[in-house]
This record gives C-alpha cells, structure tokens and sequence, in this order.
DNA sequence: CGCCTGATTGATAAGTATCAAGGTCGGTGG
DNA sequence: CCACCGACCTTGATACTTATCAATCAGGCG
C-alpha cells in the first residue's frame, strides 16, 4: 500500500512565482503582488497516483498546476472514470468550482507533481482587490465550457476511431508530440474503453500516423495527417 | 415560406424590469439601475421557429428571455442537433459566450418569444460598476459547466433508455410535469434519436409514469417514479 | 526467475441508429 | 362540411458500432 500523504515542499518564493506568472489569471498583477500572493502559496508535492481533492470534496484552497500531470476527472459507477483535464504548470485544478462550495471533479497526479494552493478566502480576497481577475475566471470557465459543448458533439456525432483521433491531436498541441500517457489514460480522456482505444493506435501505427514509445507513452510522428484525418 | 424577420416590440420598462429581476445577474440592482438597464434594454418579438443567433456569429448583445422557450443548441454534420438549455423567462442566452467574441451556440424560439438584449458594450460597463455581476456570471458559468460535465457522465456511462428519464426529470424540475415539447425536441436534449425517444416514453407510458398530453406535449403524472427509475 | 502491470488481439453480445412503413391529428381549401 | 395534406408520432426489422469477456504477450522490477 502507497503512501498517499503528500508533503509540504517550502520552495522558495522564486519558484512559485514562476509558476504563478504561468498562470493566465494572474497575467495583470504586479511582481509585488505576485510575491504576496507567493508567500501565501504553499508547494504541495504528491507522488504518481495521490489524489489532491475528491469530487463533492468542500473547496477550501485555490489549486495551481506547479510541476507533473494532474488529471481532473469524475468516477463512473462501473468504475471507469472519464478524464475531462489534464493538467500542467500554470493550469487552474478548481477556479470554477472555487465558486460553489464543491470540488465538481477529482484531481489525481498521474505523474510525481507540484501544486501550490491558496487559501480559498484569500483568493477571493485577491480577486475582490483586482477585478480583472474576476474576467479572467469567466474567460477561463467560459472557454472550459465551450470545450464540454465540443466534447459532447464529438461524443455524439462521431464514431470512436475519430474521438480517440481528435483526443490524441488536443493533447498533442497541448503537450507536443510525445504524449506520456497510458493507454487506458487516453481512452477514458476519449471517452472510450482501453481495448477500443488501442484499436486505434494499431491503425494509425500501420499508417505510420504514430509509432509507439514505449510503455506509457504515444508518440506523434505525423500530427498533419492526425489533423486531416479520415477513416 | 415563413417571415423570419423578427419585431421590435418597444415594451413599456415595467414589463421589462420584471423579466431582468428574474435573472439571477441583476440580483443585487436597485430599483433605479433596474430602470436604467431596462431603458437601455430592447425587447424584440420572435415567431416559433425563428433564430435568434447562430453559433459562431460575434456576440454584440447580451441576450435575456422575458416569454416563451428558446432552445440553445449546436448543429451535428449529420443534420440533427443538440440541444443543451432550453430558456425560459430570466434565462441568459450567452453569459458565458459573451467574454469571448462569438456565440457558442445557436438560439431558436420554439414557441413564440420575446427577448431583451442590451448591447455588449453597455453589459460590460455595467459589469464594471458592479463587480457583483461579474461574481454571478462566474457562478452561471461554472454551475452551466458542471451540467455538462455530469451530462457526459450520463451519455458516456447510461444507456439511453436512463438518458431519456433524466432528460425528463431535469426539464420537469424546471418547467413542471407538463412539458411543452416535440419528441424529436426531447430526443435531442438527451442527446439520442427520436424513435428511441419514443421507445422510452412508450415504456413510461405503459408504467403509467408519463401520459401524452397530445401533440407536442407530455405529462409527468408520477414524478416520484420518475426520479427513482430503473430500467 | 517469476510476478505484476500494461498492451494487444480476437470472439461475442448488447445497445442503438437507421431504414421502412404506417398511423393519427389538426388545419386548410374545395 | 368533408376530404385531403402535412407534420408529428409510433412500431417493427435490420445492421452496425462498440463494449465486454477472454486469452496472450511483453517488459521491468523485486
């Protein structure tokens, strides 16, 4: 059984400002500002698999993406689970939910990751200070929002094979070529099963689309042809 | 083939005051701001069927219902559509899409309509008084955002026969166990066919959980039912 | 070396869209 | 006033997609 504490990190400032400043909200504030809010920030380190929040988890901290892969997703009662984020530095885990009282999704590292959290009314303190970053935050939630309408034609309107296709080719301009994710993290970020989702990955392995790299990772050898492609 | 153009309908402010109280983004206004947007707000007449606006048109105005329904919905290439909210009285149209400059989805009346809209620029100077607003849409957006995250838990991990039945439930708990709506409408709020809407409601029927009101209509006689359904 | 996790392929079954064929109702025009 | 027409509703048969189940393989690590 894995130890799932997680431990206080105490980085210096300087490396949590990095962060903070990779961060779309906090894009106007002023490097003073972003070292206050810095000294407020704690690092969080957590170990492949931890989680850091539950879905229906009471939201008490603003989580910041610091280092590693954090998925941020929602249990199915099969016990699958559909992966509707994957998170990396500079990337909010919880601005929208921040404003109910609960977490809408869980947030598990799926590498070894960094996270800075916030004090929850602290946050708001920040934002009530600086309206723009109010904006931000409907920015932010409102161009999550148009990506789960796109999501859900996709689901709807397209067969597997294009999901899985156009799975591979977000995260590829998120994350480049070399995706390092697992089979089984792909399909429930597709919406699929393993097994469908690698029938997939044979194709466009044979169409020398993508050439496997390994054990836990997917390599783009040819994202144009990813981009335009057809059954 | 039928007028689209739609009417100004130059509404005295008392009627208008009352359609802006019932949105949840005016909560906080007095009674003069309420009659100072209401002034600036334009009500226009719609006839069923007519278009409001058109996913990836410029979002100009800010969009309120004040009568009538008006579904917000995405077209798939297929020709079917999905229909993600259906609007009624204090119901924005395109809180979320607004921050960004086009419309995320398209708006049609269902039944005749009327609609107030305030141009986008006098929407933001009021955001920019009162910052509460600006907290109101982030709770919109995010409590938006988090249906269609449990809506893709519902596609991905029911079946359609359960799809149909929440479908139900949700637009009952919102409009009363008499629903104003076509099959083939309700089929595309849950996101499935109309004849396998129709399977389902034949089936309800038969339990006696729903009863046709006739066309383009249908009555929840036992929302209890309703609610704890199992295939 | 053997075990555990992840990847792969094949066979099968279930669910649902699609296609086809009426059926029903209300409105309209002769 | 009646008959027809069009929109909507309904049911049945079929085919296709994809989940599920089962078996095997590959590689790293203890």
């Amino acid at each position: 059984m894995k130890d799932l504490r997680a431990h206080i990190a105490n980085l210096p400032e300087s490396v949590k400002v990095r962060a903070l400043q990779e961060c779309r909200l906090f894009e106007g504030l002023t490097s003073t500002e972003l070292n206050d809010l810095a000294v407020r920030a704690v690092s969080i380190r957590y170990t492949k698999g931890d989680f850091i929040f539950t879905e229906g988890d009471p939201a008490e901290f603003f989580f910041l993406a610091q280092e590693g892969l954090i998925t941020l997703h929602k249990g199915l009662a099969s016990g699958k689970n559909v992966i509707f984020i994957i998170a990396s530095i500079g990337d909010t885990l919880n601005a929208a939910a921040l404003s109910m009282n609960k977490h809408f999704l869980s947030a598990q590292a799926i590498t070894d990751a960094v996270v800075l959290r916030i004090p929850r009314n602290e946050f708001w303190e920040l934002v009530g200070r600086r309206p723009q970053i109010a904006l931000s935050i409907i920015g932010l939630t409102a161009t999550a929002l148009n990506s789960e309408y796109n999501r859900i034609m996709d689901i709807l309107g397209e067969d597997v094979e294009l999901r899985v296709v156009h799975s591979l080719f977000t995260l590829a301009t998120k994350f480049g070529p070399n995706l390092m994710l697992k089979r089984e993290e792909l399909a429930n970020y597709a919406g699929t099963t393993t097994e469908s989702a690698i029938r997939v990955l044979s194709k466009l392995k044979k169409r020398e689309i993508i050439s496997s790299a390994g054990r836990g990772a997917i390599f783009i050898s040819d994202l144009a042809r990813l981009q335009n492609y057809r059954r």
